[in-house]
DNA sequence: TCAAAAGTGTTGCATCTACACCCATGG
DNA sequence: CCATGGGTGTAGATGCAACACTTTTGA
């Protein structure tokens, strides 16, 4: 369990509630009674047994339960003063062994419905929430900088790879994962036209089911099939 | 001048030789009469006050002489065992304070014209030069994994943000940028339709210049605008 | 005058965009 | 029967792939 005192891992979980992309935040657990309670990435120092994926994985699980989650290492972050800003300093002498050394965080990323996922706290989370991309409070560290560039990634990746069915429950409906594309590239898309261009991509597979206990007509439901790879 | 003893960064340098895609190796220095001198990536520890990416244009210009190099990050490798194996313990108890240090490192890749950079050896390089893809010799730690995922990324970001001039002297033909893609890409591409597609890149600016001292037809000078940005 | 590479347009086909109405369901 | 989102096709524009011959230069 001995940990490498200046590597750690902090991963960005996205999820998406229907009508909002959330992230995955912990509230830093108090250090003392008028200490100002920071949130935060999950994350944490890496062991010297694990390798990175492993750690991100690990640290994720640790804090907020989730696990079985497919993690993408996205970039390094490792300026020198990047955790020494005095509104860290409480937190990090009250947690770590070593406060003062100098920390490279290797930052993940993940995409979950938020429907699948519920997280609870736990080791040095307070809490551990879903919180909507457009009100995310300042985090600890450069945590603002790492969730910043995760979500440029996220918005490449979505268009280049069509990820994105991760985002959403297991079975979906198409307007769902236009809906999903249209708030995260922030752009309308043509219903036809949309439904055409997913529809030829063998990968989503029409199921025969339909939606139940909505107020309108059902629509048909789909499922990423991941083994289906586009030729 | 004090390091971090286990966070390093690496660097594959890609140059084209004009009929050839190169990387730029060194030798480590033997460390004994009969121990085997081995090829690696240049790269080294990070020091406490420099980032990350000055650490990798630091270790570069150390051990090759290049700076002024644009270097972009593109992974990190941290596997427990990656510096484990026994054919790189006596290179490593030779220069390192702390040779048993697990080390996780951050590697970046660049791309520039053989013909601009000549590289000398320095600092623990025996040697320094470049190498063709088509004969990289077994290298140290896991740097032919380094250099597999470096080829990787530079096959889509070639594709995907048309990088590659990079490679090329500061005027280039058209035939030649060509020849590069098809290099790289290990397919051919019609002349006519490469041309058509490279003319309306904003970037590309033809020049009033012609190529000289060639045996046949002189080609027209191209330049590459980084400022100009497709819109 | 020959060799070697430079340079240049058009046509068919596939893909993308724009666009409007009827349908099934629950309340 | 009304409100709500589900579902569908076509025509015009654009982009991409295939294809062969003439030009300029140095040797």
């Amino acid at each position: 369990m001995k940990v490498i005192p200046n590597i750690s891992v902090d991963c960005v979980v996205f999820g998406y509630s229907g009508t909002d992309v959330d992230v995955l935040l912990i509230k830093q657990k108090k250090t003392s009674q008028d200490a100002e309670a920071q949130y935060a990435l999950p994350g944490n120092l890496v062991r010297t047994e694990e390798n990175l994926d492993q750690a991100a994985s690990r640290a994720l699980k640790d804090l907020t339960t989730l696990e079985g989650i497919y993690l993408k290492q996205f970039h390094t972050f490792g300026d020198p003063d990047r955790v020494t800003n005095p509104k860290d300093r409480a937190w990090l002498t009250a947690v770590r062994e070593f406060p003062d050394e100098r920390v490279i965080t290797v930052a993940y990323y993940s995409l979950v419905s938020v429907d699948d996922y519920v997280p609870h706290a736990a080791a040095f989370a307070e809490e551990s929430e879903w919180v909507s991309l457009k009100n995310v409070p300042p985090l600890a560290f450069d945590h603002d900088k790492i969730l910043h560039e995760a979500v440029e990634t996220l918005r490449t990746e979505l268009v280049t790879k069509n990820i994105g069915f991760e985002l959403l429950p297991k079975k979906f409906t198409l307007s769902q994962l236009q809906q999903l594309h249209e708030i995260i590239l922030a752009k309308k898309f043509d219903k036809r036209n949309f439904r055409k261009s997913m529809k030829k991509m063998s990968q989503i597979i029409p199921l025969d089911e339909k939606q139940q206990g909505v107020d309108h007509k059902p629509a048909q439901l789909f499922q990423f099939d991941p083994k289906k790879v586009d030729s």
